[in-house]
DNA sequence: CGAATTTGACCAGCGC
DNA sequence: GCGCTGGTCAAATTCG
């Protein structure tokens, strides 16, 4: 055991210093933004256990098993870039195997793919412009819709995570079948703060409102997240356009109804 | 041939 | 202090 580990330890301090690989480790510090995503007929899209494919590029770096839920986690590596530390675990909600639920750890440091080349988001959507500065600037209802953590109105929403929780972690009450957790925590992440600053400033609503990718995009973060979740989307049989497959997306996920 | 995926082993955090 | 579970790494395999 000890002596085996050596070149594994080795490599790590080799490669420069990874903040991320040292955090990682520490489940309670680890930043996350749960997302669900309802795939549906699309799950055939997806491989095998339905890595979305985003616009970023993501490798997979390893799989698990996990306790309680017939299905294996994925895990995630982002290969955009490579010095890039942004991580996702996909795995499907245990109640609803069309469920996907989309842990994003870490947030890219690096300009993302651009939305508007991919052609998935009509000209309309404005690709770069609502990047950060939009988010404030956009209250909108999605903002208003956006979830605060209210655990307390809701002990329903109570969960394992929400234990370690402390006061960081924003919670969403999704109408999915999962119910179990939309959750949006992030913590030691400059967005972070801001984020907890607009979810402030919004107050505590959504109680059992549905979510929409707008929202998620907003709640994640202001920089490279929405990308993330776009990316999320891209997988999706968007055949006509976004905007079409966006309605589609949430009225599915309202169209579920909690078990 | 190169890149991505798969699978097993190891390590560390967390709960009991 | 021990055991369990989650998370990551690395080598091997597969696919493009």
């Amino acid at each position: 055991m000890d002596g085996s580990i050596s070149p594994k330890l080795d490599k790590e301090v080799s490669e420069e210093f990874k903040p991320e690989t040292q955090a990682s480790k520490r489940r309670k510090l680890a930043q996350k933004t749960v997302v669900k995503v309802r795939i549906g007929a699309n799950v055939g899209k997806l491989r095998n256990e339905g890595p979305p494919s985003d616009l970023w590029s993501w490798r997979k770096y390893g799989q698990k098993p996990i306790k309680g839920s017939p299905y294996p986690r994925g895990y995630y590596r982002c290969s955009t870039s490579k010095g890039c530390s942004a991580k996702k675990q996909v795995e499907r909600c245990r109640s609803d195997a069309s469920v996907l639920i989309i842990t994003y750890t870490s947030s890219h440091n690096h300009p993302g793919p651009d939305l508007s080349a991919t052609k998935l988001i009509p000209s309309s959507k404005e690709p770069q412009t609502h990047s950060t500065e939009d988010i404030p600037a956009s209250p909108k209802q999605d903002q208003q819709e956006l979830t605060q953590e209210d655990k307390q109105n809701d002990p329903h929403l109570t969960t394992t995570e929400n234990d370690r929780a402390e006061d960081q972690f924003h919670y969403i009450q999704s109408p999915i079948s999962c119910s179990r957790d939309i959750i949006a925590n992030r913590e030691e992440d400059p967005f972070t703060v801001y984020l907890e600053k607009t979810q402030e400033t919004m107050g505590l609503l959504l109680d059992e409102e549905p979510l929409s990718y707008s929202q998620l995009m907003n709640f994640s973060t202001p920089i490279s997240e929405e990308n993330d979740f776009f990316d999320e989307l891209e997988e999706l049989p968007t055949s006509s356009s976004f905007t079409s497959f966006m309605s589609n997306f949430s009225d599915e996920r309202i169209l579920v109804v909690p078990s």
